[in-house]
DNA sequence: AACGCCGGTTTCGCCTTGCGGAATTCCGTT
DNA sequence: AACGGAATTCCGCAAGGCGAAACCGGCGTT
């Protein structure tokens, strides 16, 4: 009775125990121990340890009162999230390609992560002198533009949350005093976008501005990044008064009312 | 180093693929082994089976020319059908009430599950003769009204696989015939409800109609459920006809076009 | 062109720890 | 109060998960 000589590499509890999540999820609603073991053919003590484990893990919701398991908040959350960066990139990707040609550098678009701001995508100039990101790298919040542009319109409480973790010095010049970041948080706020120079990489800056969903909250952020010497402060003012332009569109396609912008 | 001396039902193994999988999500986009590896502090062999196992589950994609792992089908069809099934729920309860009180019978809300319908919801008449299901009951479908409604709007190929599984016999008036139940269905096409007596209940009957999503997919049923003493044809009729009408205003802000009765 | 580094894949044997039968407790019924 | 069904808990066995280390393949470097 081999069931699956397939994949030597699938570890068997996690293999069952997603079978249990997704019997879960498919049967709509709230369904009790016995019942996942019964449909499942797998033993009543091992289905048990399953439904805890992934209701431990906040895939699973046990209602006490039914005794009976449906999806959890995690399961959501990640489901909402991946919606919500699908969108945003969707959204995103063909004024980002405007912009890219309006200022010939590399334009980049990125979400909040833990701390940290994630490149989910990202349109290249095509100029000899490159670009830093790659999709998928994760810079910190307090040393990017991308990431100032997301802590100016988070509430209070988050964004001091996010201060509070260690900061870390990725050039000379990165901000690491609280006082000072804050001061430009609260610039970055009234003027809508927010500038980094030199102080993510060595010789290289950024423009950038949040995009907001329809709670207003800033799930990510646009920017244009250049070398420090192809982008003077003038024009730097002008791409971010661009690039709020242009976000506040992506923005209000997401949902969220004007807002921005004190 | 003890680290969750919370549960010990909780399975390990389960629960660090499940950090994995949550990691993949959390970072928005294709990760490598490695960075899921180091970032977890779990070791390299062992994270590369949960990423093999969670990808031959469906959760998440192996893209095999970057060698990197962001989420999979699985994970977003199970996120689209609980959004729908949480939404039609949310659409219907209202006129669920309304047509209890215009009735004074029980309403019942249903989805299709895998040959059988699911309820998800139920508004009880408070009339002493008892109702028959229970939210997360499941039956067969051609033994309901609700699974006879869904059934005579499935596209065909899908129809004729569901009539192929075996056909349980719940009472002596259970349809088992295939040529007598498809000749039902068509007549449930035309007039746009369904009705069923004592087929899945000795002494019970129920008039059902189908829910549409957006693609015109018969997702889930509507119908009242009634004692046969107390519900005559030609109250049925009317009942089929109102039950028609609320559906197709459910399928409307589901974003289903009038497309039905045909 | 050979080298070496950096991922990813495979192997292998130890021994953790997951498994499931059975006993137990907990409820809701009769 | 006793019954029946469901959820928990216990416990000993050995299945099978683990991770160090070896292997491989590609890419950038010398």
């Amino acid at each position: 009775m081999a069931k699956k000589p397939e994949n030597p590499y699938v570890v068997q509890p996690v293999m069952k125990a997603l079978k249990v999540l997704e019997l879960v999820a498919r049967h709509g609603h709230e369904i009790a121990l016995t019942a996942v073991s019964k449909e499942l053919r797998i033993p009543k003590t091992t289905t048990f340890r399953y439904l805890q484990t992934l209701t431990a893990a906040g895939f699973l919701d046990h209602n006490r009162t039914t005794d009976r398991y449906n999806l959890g908040p995690q399961l959501r959350a990640i489901a909402r999230a991946d919606a919500s960066v699908s969108k945003v990139r969707e959204l995103a990707r063909p004024a980002m390609i405007e912009l890219m040609h309006e200022f010939n550098e590399t334009v980049n678009l990125a979400v909040k992560g833990n701390g940290t701001v994630v490149y989910i995508d990202l349109v290249e100039a095509n100029r000899s002198l490159r670009m830093q990101a790659r999709i998928g790298d994760s810079h910190p919040m307090h040393s990017t533009a991308l990431g100032k542009a997301i802590l100016a319109f988070l509430p209070d409480a988050e964004r001091q949350r996010q201060l509070d973790l260690p900061l870390t010095e990725r050039t000379g010049r990165t901000l690491l005093e609280r006082e000072e970041i804050e001061r430009q948080l609260r610039q970055v706020k009234r003027s809508g976008y927010a500038t980094e120079m030199g102080e993510n990489e060595d010789g290289a800056m950024c423009v950038g501005v949040p995009i907001l969903d329809e709670d207003g909250h800033p799930v990510a952020a646009l920017s244009i990044s250049a070398p420090l010497m192809r982008m003077p402060h003038s024009l730097a003012a002008k791409a971010g008064i661009r690039l709020r332009e242009v976000a506040v569109g992506i923005s209000t396609q997401l949902g969220s009312r004007p807002a921005a912008t004190g």
